[in-house]
DNA sequence: CTTTCGATGATCT
DNA sequence: GATCATCGAAAGG
């Protein structure tokens, strides 16, 4: 499976599909454990009103970025998914680090590892990605996207951080990762 | 441990 | 003027 074939699918499958893949800007990053699905006719998507000036990439080429600022201060980015006359993208909420963690410590400044790359706004400031990176091609350099070895289980939940279309499980979650941006509560 | 709140700027009403 | 796909520090229990 390459990324170009993962995008054909619908913005859910490509959502769930990018779980376990790993994620590089200039040799770092790490594998992709969470994640939410932003499609076409819903309520909490930046494109659901149509493009404007910060949403535009959504509606250009699947498989380039979308980067906006979230609330004034961070940097969140989207893998842009085909969807024709319409915008939509997946979030990338958290990565597991497996590549230039030293890059990543020296960007985040955080004691604990954990904190590296678990949230959409700590994953795009430990890549380096802001909105210079908005549009950019995510099967070029300085990026990579990278195959699983072995397929993930994911499980879905409802998404974080919004106020419209709140019920629906539309964030995918590795099952059993310890890298995610809410740890599981217990029972 | 949990909850509250300020920062800060583009978009929406 | 209000809201927002957030984070981290501070305050409270």
């Amino acid at each position: 499976m390459t990324l170009a074939e993962l995008l054909q699918g619908s913005v859910h499958e490509v959502a769930a599909g990018l779980v376990g893949w790993t994620l590089l800007v200039d040799g770092v990053g790490g594998r992709i454990v969470e994640v939410e699905a932003y499609d076409e006719d819903d309520p909490a998507s930046h494109a659901y009103r149509g493009a404007n000036a910060r949403n535009g990439s959504m509606f250009g080429p699947p498989g380039h970025l979308y980067v906006y600022r979230s609330y004034g201060i961070h940097w969140c980015a989207n893998v842009v998914c085909e969807r024709p006359g319409h915008g939509a993208g997946v979030l990338l909420r958290a990565l597991q680090p497996t590549h230039g963690l030293d890059r990543m410590r020296d960007r985040r400044r955080v004691a604990d590892d954990r904190l590296l790359c678990s949230g959409p706004g700590r994953l795009t400031q430990a890549l380096g990605l802001s909105g210079a990176d908005d549009g950019a091609d995510l099967s070029r350099p300085p990026f990579a996207v990278l195959p699983p070895s072995a397929p993930s289980v994911v499980e879905r939940t409802p998404r974080i951080g919004i106020s419209r279309a709140v019920e629906q499980p539309w964030r995918y979650v590795e099952v059993g990762t310890s890298w995610s941006s809410r740890r599981r509560r217990a029972a």
